[in-house]
DNA sequence: ACAAAACATGTAATTTCAAACATGTTTTGT
DNA sequence: ACAAAACATGTTTGAAATTACATGTTTTGT
């Protein structure tokens, strides 16, 4: 489907970057949702530039050290346009390797299994605790239409999804514990 | 990290089965966390039987068809205890093509976002009520130790992560058609 | 009797992705 | 003056995963 393309592609529409920025942006927001090392976007930009999609020139920072700046073409823009008005079907449910070990867990120590569901838990708290402190700087809901609004919307939906994570791994912590006292 | 192969080892683990077999739990339960076509499962299943954790023995159904049964060897159920009792570090934000979409959603119409917004809400939901008519079949929390405990707690997190889901699509949903009205 | 669905097992080609390899410049802090 | 961090761009290797290719048997429903 070529995800990577169309993030590339939106990023470079919004403003126009150089690859070591877009790989910048997914150490970012983009986190909440999408990801690339440099050695997939490098690669990755040049067949844009070979589809007609992107452009570049270089500009010389300090004395020599070159940097390809890109820009979205008119061709690349409306593809970009096209994929995003897509609707597309909801995807296969996203793996995931502790639900995986919950799914197997009764081969476990019931003790065994609450301590990594505690650890899990710790990081899941400290993970949502970082995502609240950067939807602070959010008074309120920036209008739709204005540059802010993707950012906010992801925002909250990476922190209603980090809540629904604590909520189930409390679900079954309480299980445990329950087994245990007995 | 392998997790095919544990997510295989743990499976015949609890009961002997056949390549066919493990294929279809991947399109049942295990759907909500962890999935594989049998183009990785059969050759998979051979490198593990060339490691030693798993062994097989060919059974006819009918007058010629070879099912190949297998079973975990106790080198097998070592190697799968160990990585199950393994505390590991929170994964990495999965990817969603959806978020991306809506990360850019500024560049498109409020009217088409509403549109795809309203799409993902139905398909959501109608996954929910699957889950929730699954869910049905548990009156309490089956005991920690019983083989149905596994089953229930990915189940509850499949709702739980739907419900999140939903409440993000609404909230999203909620901002546009404000913006709309305007 | 026949067809369709389900059972059953594989391989080949391609895509996606991460980790490692590889090389250098510029800025910042001390 | 020096070192470390950040800037900047690439390639190579290999693992993980999907799609398509490939072939056949058995069961179920009509």
């Amino acid at each position: 489907m070529r995800t990577l393309k169309y993030a590339i592609l939106g990023l470079v529409n919004r403003k126009s970057m150089t690859g070591y920025d877009i790989s910048k942006e997914f150490g970012e927001e983009l986190i909440n949702f999408w990801s690339a090392k440099h050695s997939q976007i490098y690669p990755e930009l040049k067949k844009l530039v070979d589809e007609g999609l992107l452009e570049y020139k270089i500009e010389i920072t300090g004395d020599v050290l070159e940097k390809k700046v890109y820009t979205v073409t008119e061709k690349g823009r409306q593809d970009f346009l096209e994929w995003l008005a897509k609707d597309e079907k909801i995807e296969p449910t996203p793996k995931d390797q502790f639900r995986l070990r919950s799914y197997f867990s009764q081969a476990l120590e019931p003790a065994i299994y609450q301590k990594l569901l505690e650890s899990q838990l710790d990081q899941r708290k400290k993970k949502l605790a970082k995502l609240n402190r950067l939807f602070l700087q959010y008074q309120q809901v920036p209008p739709f239409g204005s540059d802010k609004f993707g950012d906010y919307s992801v925002l909250a939906g990476a922190r209603i999804r980090e809540e629904a994570n604590i909520k189930w791994l409390e679900l079954c912590l309480e299980a445990v514990r329950a087994e245990i006292k007995e």
